[in-house]
DNA sequence: TATTAGCACTCTCAAGGCAAGAGTGCTAAG
DNA sequence: CTTAGCACTCTTGCCTTGAGAGTGCTAATA
């Protein structure tokens, strides 16, 4: 099948990336044979290791410290080497028994996808809310009065998106009122657009006589305030979780990784940052939005020099053209491939059948003109 | 005033404190006369400085290096020898503008308080969303189709809280219909807690004539489940921030902190451990709540050994008796408690104000923005 | 031609030793 | 009570050294 590598040097890739990944420590031709009973001798390894290493899947760090996969590597292992697995019965019936537990919640199913990633692929997860690629649409609106001069407004979008706002009142209005002034308003600008909103209250601010009232254009300036901060928000929003279980791979800990702790603290800051920030994946969320499958992308293959010791295993899920989100792995580039990707594939997949669930047959607004 | 200590030796104190908490190394004698330039020889310092040992306030690591402060040792300065200051009138401003800009959005609070204090204080930043010392109690229930077999509730307590739910319906149903049985629920259960909800539903089950239909039912034990959620997650909600802001603290940095990397990695981990997880800060919260003013915890003085490196800083803040929360500062002892504090405070302040603003059942004159 | 044994070579890593430096504690004098 | 002076202690950084690990190479072998 691929790029001319005997089978032998398949092999020997294959068993040193599996060996590395598991014990983090370079492979030894001489750990080789023994533990793999390969019929070979240390030396015929070397040979082809040498050989690996001229091809450039693997490296050196020192003259005489066993092999360590490069990028290539590792990517020649996700393509043709490792074994296409899923996660295992019972830990799918674990899983989805909790979102199961969250079921109508629809808030807290990201975050149980951020922990369930994290824990289940021991590296720190990332998770965009699902969003649908239509912009924002109005659909109904809520007052409840708090006090005499204070109200929450609930607003309600499609999609199931709820915001919430608390407004000062101009006078002291009853229940009745406050039910009726926001059934009005509801009616007026219910599945427009943020721009459809916009245009609405412009026209109608020119008529001679405006169908909205002073209280009832505050309460539309509320809608487009609010439009206006969840289309800037949701753009930089990912939900990252499993730090700690990050950290916990052995590249964060000093006495571990045989090299300087100084190493090991600087990364663990890097990590952090960039988990915080998001910096340095910036083109990747819309990028696998793009896609379908998982996408991998290892060390420095893509993004910026951020990210070159790190890998990143990434799904869209949601439902075709309607909502989506990405949700993903992102952890040192030694990696457990495998057991990564069918986790990010399984979650995934949960997901959208959740999301389907939820919006497949949804009534879409009627179709409206404007860019 | 404060025990038995000479002018002098609390002025040398509170420059060890000060030197120590500034420059993270352990002060000597002779840095300090030349720094304050005290009238006196570094001999006699030294001589205070062996008091204030043997008085408990100051430690040594080894023979010759420096002193350093002992838990007591802070004590004594917040107590007695700190200047009490407040936040610069400009950070003020600024800060009061940010909390101007999320107006309206009362669950952004907490989320900017955090990460306010985390800024601020140069450290990590625990925030309880406001709660209220009465238990939950139902307001109001909205449904809203998403299609034909699901809809959306949205459901309003007392104070704000809002929170949503899917729910699979049992037949089809026109908006129209889900107003009707949403408005019928919510007149039933209005101003219940959740004891009265379900007392009502036991006692209204038994009835000849149930008021409530099989709908309603089902929507009633939505909000049962709602209200038990709220009441079972409420109780761990601790927000937290600043996490890279105290990890840049040189404690964390081992080249700074002259000491094994290892140690700092593993501290690292630990406080990233007591953050996500609230341990060793159990009894801290509803002890803060209790109590006026600002609280300070110092190493080791009250928490589990887990805590015996950390210092917190606390404050209630909240309506009386209505709603209240806790925000703070944790960071290592060696914290710039006098800034700590002065933040603390004004940002407890703030958001007692905003809070209030949002609960006193007083009409108060607008506010004026004078930015 | 592919494999293998043998061996020299390289580089790391841990331990030990050594010198410099920092800062104290103590003593004795002012 | 203060201070100068000095010995003492402990750290820190640097260097060296030896052991060990694992390779690369060479030459012999099937």
């Amino acid at each position: 099948m691929a790029a001319g590598l005997t089978e032998r040097r398949q092999l020997i890739l294959k068993l040193v990336v599996q060996e590395f990944v598991e014990t983090a420590m370079p492979v030894a031709s001489d750990a080789l044979v023994r533990k793999y009973r390969l019929g070979v001798s240390s030396a015929t390894v070397r040979n082809e290791l040498a050989a690996l290493e001229d091809l450039g899947y693997l490296t050196h760090l020192y003259t005489s410290a066993g092999r360590v996969p490069t990028d290539a590597g590792y990517r020649f292992f996700v393509e043709n080497l490792m074994e296409r697995t899923s996660l295992s019965l019972p830990e799918q019936r674990m899983i989805r028994h909790q979102f199961y537990q969250v079921r109508g919640e629809l808030d807290q199913w990201v975050q149980l996808a951020g922990a369930v990633l994290a824990r289940t692929a021991q590296n720190a997860s990332l998770v965009t809310p699902p969003r649908s690629s239509d912009p924002l649409r109005f659909r109904h609106l809520e007052l409840v009065a708090i006090h005499e001069s204070m109200a929450l407004a609930v607003l309600v979008f499609h999609g199931g998106i709820v915001k919430q706002q608390t407004l000062t009142l101009d006078a002291d209005r009853s229940p009745d009122d406050l039910r009726r002034v926001a059934g009005r308003v509801s009616d007026l600008l219910t599945d427009l657009t943020l721009n459809g909103v916009e245009e609405l209250l412009n026209t109608d601010a020119q008529q001679p006589q405006p169908s909205f009232g002073d209280f009832e254009r505050l309460l539309a300036d509320l809608v487009v305030r609010a439009m206006h901060a969840f289309e800037e928000q949701v753009q930089e929003q990912i939900y990252s979780d499993g730090l700690i279980e990050m950290l916990s791979q052995p590249e964060f800990i000093p006495a571990l990784a045989r090299e300087d702790a100084e190493r090991a603290v600087q990364r663990m800051r890097h990590a952090l940052e960039i988990l915080k920030s998001g910096r340095g994946l910036g083109q990747l969320i819309p990028q696998a939005l793009a896609s379908d499958g998982v996408q991998v992308i290892i060390g420095g293959e893509n993004s910026t020099n951020e990210m070159r010791e790190y890998s990143i295993v990434l799904a869209r899920y949601g439902v075709d053209r309607a909502v989506a989100g990405v949700l993903g792995i992102i952890g040192p580039t030694r990696m457990a491939y495998p057991r990564s990707i069918s986790t990010v594939r399984y979650i995934s997949s949960l997901m959208s059948d959740l999301l389907t669930e939820l919006y497949s047959t949804e009534q879409r607004p009627p179709e409206e003109d404007n860019a």
